[in-house]
DNA sequence: TTGTGTTTTATTGCCTCC
DNA sequence: GGAGGCAATAAAACACAA
């Protein structure tokens, strides 16, 4: 303990012994005896009749700093835990404020028995660990949001792996039916047979002409998603270009080939997959400051405090 | 009982605001 | 410059497994 440092004790300071071991003063502060901030700065030697050679516990009454028990040359210094009461007088307080100012500070402290620093520094105390926890909450819902996203991320790039292997398929029995022409009945059949994201797929490649002849699709990896409902195919699929790098998402979806899905507020759908930028985001308890382009856009979202 | 991890109470130093 | 808030930290109290 450092020379002169001050230790609180229920409605009263002590003066903790210099280093040479020396007698420790204590100082009876009394409820409200002292001022908060900077408590007993500057009173280094406080002469007062008050201050006695002794060493009691912390969080005495006031009536039972006047017993002569605890002024028994036995008793420890220690640290004593607020009574369940003061707990809960002061934890209804900090639901109604967590803020205290001086007013109530002090009237928590008499109704308390305890020093207004006391109730200053459980406030301060109570704070940070309220803080800690919103941290611990906030991390919990983005955890939680990101796994639901790269659990469907997971499944369009599955889905995506399939349909180029469709596509590549596909464009080899095309290219078989140009040059072997007893082979044209068959596609129409397979064409129909072929599940509707190779049609999206192809839509897509009309639409944006950002795949290659060998089937690859230029531009980085965008995953085709589909936004088209049921099996009757529009020319038209959202595409969703993010990138995926150290466990982040940054990126938007949507885009110029979104329709149905502007139509929906941002549904995204596919076969196996279903995507929906709101709802997750809803879920994760974010909030969009613009309803209208809450579907569009990741980067406007936050939560909502 | 004891070692260890967690929680609670309190201090210190720095910063901001008035 | 003083008051009060916060982050970092110390240390006592407490919980609990071995």
């Amino acid at each position: 303990m450092d020379p002169g440092r001050v230790v609180f004790h229920s409605g009263l300071a002590r003066l903790a012994a210099p280093a040479s071991g020396g007698p420790q003063m204590l100082l009876f502060g009394g409820s409200g005896g002292a001022s908060s901030g900077g408590f007993f700065r500057g009173v280094p030697g406080m002469d007062d009749e008050r201050v006695i050679n002794n060493k009691r516990p912390f969080f005495t009454t006031h009536e039972e700093l006047l017993e002569e028990e605890y002024y028994d040359d036995q008793a420890q210094e220690k640290k004593r835990r607020l009574t369940a009461d003061q707990v809960q007088m002061l934890e209804r307080s900090f639901e109604e404020e967590n803020k205290l100012e001086p007013e109530r500070k002090t009237e928590l402290a008499r109704r308390l028995g305890m020093a207004p620093r006391q109730v200053a520094v459980w406030f301060q105390n109570r704070r940070a660990r309220w803080k800690n926890k919103q941290l611990e909450q906030d991390f919990d819902r983005l955890k939680a949001a990101y796994d639901a996203l790269a659990a469907d991320h997971h499944v369009v790039l599955s889905d995506n792996d399939r349909l180029r292997a469709q596509v590549i398929s596909l464009t080899d029995k095309l290219e078989g039916k140009e040059t072997t022409p007893s082979a044209i009945a068959a596609p129409a059949q397979e064409v129909d047979q072929t599940d509707k994201h190779t049609a999206g797929l192809m839509a897509t490649r009309q639409h944006k002409g950002d795949i290659t002849g060998n089937g690859t699709i230029d531009g980085g990896s965008p995953v085709v998603i589909d936004a088209a409902e049921g099996t009757n195919h529009s020319s038209e699929s959202a595409y969703f270009a993010g990138d995926y790098d150290n466990g982040g998402f940054t990126g938007q979806y949507g885009g110029g080939a979104l329709s149905s899905s502007e139509e929906d507020g941002g549904a995204v759908s596919d076969e196996g997959c279903s995507f929906h930028l709101p709802d997750v985001m809803l879920a994760a308890g974010l909030v969009h400051h613009d309803p209208e382009e809450a579907h569009l856009s990741w980067n406007s979202w936050f939560w909502n405090e």
